[in-house]
DNA sequence: CCTCGTAACTACGGGCGTGCAACTTCGCGC
DNA sequence: GCGCGAAGTTGCACGCCCGTAGTTACGAGG
């Protein structure tokens, strides 16, 4: 057992299925097939394991919520190809948005109507904020579910948060 | 031949391949599968033809626009599936919006701008008028590209589009 | 009746997973 | 230090969906 070192060492595969709401073997495959891969260590062989920062968890859920919404899984590929480039930008507040060939970070509520007004053709919109949320609230939810054994060196969840947005 | 006929009978599906932008095979199957099936006329078997109204077009075009932008089939059959029982309303100013378990029409760009404001999870959202003016700039385009046999029966494409919205 | 245009049937392939069993590694108690 | 069990990863076989290719069957019209 690695304690569920999900501050400082990132979070571990199963761990990440729960908090994203995805299956180990989605997760696995997303991971074989170059969706997304940990960040902070890939798995090096059978007894190995991977280690997602928070930012591959919001970039997981987003992944997800594309699916939710019936997108398919090659769209969302080039949405986190964008998305992982972007990452690190003012995000709680913008949305994402794509036209099938295309992507976008509108920042702004005006930005987004703009877009939309604009539209031709078909677009996804991916609120970002409510993602992160729905992420953090998760996060706390599994955190405060076990006896916190390192109740000081926390700051995965909010912290995370503040970083994000 | 059948001449063509595709004012008074309909469009039968090679004709309306070359008019949504789609493979033979994907009609064929999409009409197989429940998907969406001529409303005019129904295969009967081998030597029988299919024979597909105005609004069968409209459908197909905004099933394509989806799979363009990268939504799956099964969302693309439910969007369908709700536009069918819809079509018939104000369509060409209206935006068919999904937001993965339910669809919703708005009529207004108000009513998509509000939709869009509180927008919880993913959207899709699909611009009709956008889909029916080049539904209907195809119509046009593969018309004049034939010796029109019948200059006084027509009405397909122009009227068609009057009775949509 | 014969040909032409369509529809139908039978593989076949790729994408996206799922389930199971095997394997590797870790950490613990001894 | 060592065996053991738990946790995590991996390989492989399998299944469903979404088509595609090619071939065959069929009906209508000349």
């Amino acid at each position: 057992m690695v304690s569920d070192g999900e501050n400082e060492h990132g979070f571990g595969g199963p761990q990440v299925c729960k908090l994203v709401g995805i299956s180990y073997r989605q997760l696995d495959y997303w991971a074989r097939t170059d969706l997304l891969r940990p960040s902070l260590a890939d798995a090096q062989g059978s007894g190995t394991q991977r280690r997602y920062s928070y930012r591959d968890l919001v970039a997981l859920k987003v992944i997800k919520s594309l699916l939710d919404a019936g997108v398919s899984l090659q769209t969302a590929r080039k949405a986190i190809e964008y998305l992982r480039t972007h990452l690190g930008e003012q995000i709680s507040s913008a949305s994402l948005v794509l036209n099938g060939t295309n992507s976008v970070l509108a920042q702004t509520g005006e930005d987004l109507v703009d877009l939309v007004r604009q539209g031709q053709g078909v677009l996804n919109i991916v609120p970002l904020g409510t993602v992160v949320e729905e992420l953090d609230a998760r996060i706390h939810e599994l955190e405060s579910a076990r006896p916190a054994r390192d109740a000081g060196s926390r700051g995965g969840a909010a912290s995370a948060h503040a970083r994000g947005g």
